[in-house]
DNA sequence: ATCGGTACCTGCACGC
DNA sequence: TGCGTGCAGGTACCGA
């Protein structure tokens, strides 16, 4: 499910939560939790008044107006959802002054962690694609000697991006997902930095790509899905070129390419 | 330090 | 109908 769209459409999803306050955390499954036991971290959250609503890459950082940050972590298959009932795969159920929020997670991926500081995992991870500049974009692309797949796979070089937007942005600058970073010339990378930019906000817009459950914490799906060119689409026609589009393992995860506009 | 492979979990589609 | 296989938006950890 979600990758930096989808994030970025669940956060804004959340704003009614802004000025409520936390009666009841209620942790059902303690796989999801990250650090400390449930008992504690309960106490931490209970009375206290959601502040700010933020994502970092594929993070939902909550901050508490009386001091402590909420990290939600969707993984792949986590729902955040305001209200409904609770399900086989509810992990956690926050219930406020008005209102409830539910956090689901079937493959139980995804994670809840509290920290009183600002959480470290946040700290540790690359620039926003969005905000990044080109020349360090640039710049941190000719260090690298991986293949450009799996760095922009790799959160701790640009955060937020996953497999849909890796191989949609790789698609639309033209650039084979076993190309090698540091050896893409000034030119390919701009094509790179602009693609990752144009299918980013194209699928914000469009509130995400809904692929099989995914929506928004108020129920609502996302249509970006309809715009997707290789993702998914193996043996189906290029969108330009009509060749079929293939799929290759790049670092154990699926890359969908067109074979004839992404040259090696 | 950086990289690739693997583990973690459930559900679904598919072929037999 | 059921069973086995492969696949799925994720990150963390391990060894080379």
């Amino acid at each position: 499910m979600p990758e930096l769209p989808e994030v970025e459409t669940v956060t804004r999803s959340l704003g009614p939560l802004v000025g409520r306050r936390v009666v009841v955390a209620e942790f059902r499954n303690l796989r999801i939790l990250r650090g400390g036991d449930p008992e504690r971290m309960a106490a931490s959250i209970e009375g206290r008044r959601i502040g700010a609503i933020q994502r970092y890459g594929k993070f939902i950082v909550i901050t508490l107006r009386e001091g402590g940050y909420l990290l939600i972590h969707l993984g792949m298959t986590g729902r955040l959802l305001l209200g409904g009932a609770v399900g086989k795969h509810t992990h956690a159920v926050f219930t406020f002054d008005r209102g409830a929020l539910l956090f689901d997670d079937s493959r139980q991926f995804g994670s809840i962690q509290f920290s009183q500081e600002f959480p470290a995992r946040v700290a540790r991870l690359g620039p926003e694609p969005l905000e990044v500049k080109f020349d360090d974009f640039a710049a941190a692309l000719k260090r690298r000697k991986t293949r450009i797949k799996a760095l922009l796979l790799n959160q701790t070089f640009v955060r937020g991006i996953g497999n849909i937007y890796a191989d949609e942005a790789l698609f639309r600058a033209g650039i084979h997902p076993l190309a090698v970073a540091s050896r893409l010339n000034a030119a390919r990378a701009r094509r790179l930095y602009d693609a990752i930019a144009e299918v980013l906000t194209e699928a914000i817009d469009a509130g995400g790509s809904s692929i099989s459950d995914y929506v928004d914490a108020q129920g609502r799906k996302g249509f970006f899905q309809f715009s997707h060119r290789v993702y998914q689409r193996t043996g189906e026609g290029c969108v330009v070129c009509g060749t079929a589009i293939r799929r290759i393992l790049v670092v154990q995860r699926s890359s969908h390419f067109c074979p004839r506009c992404q040259r090696r």
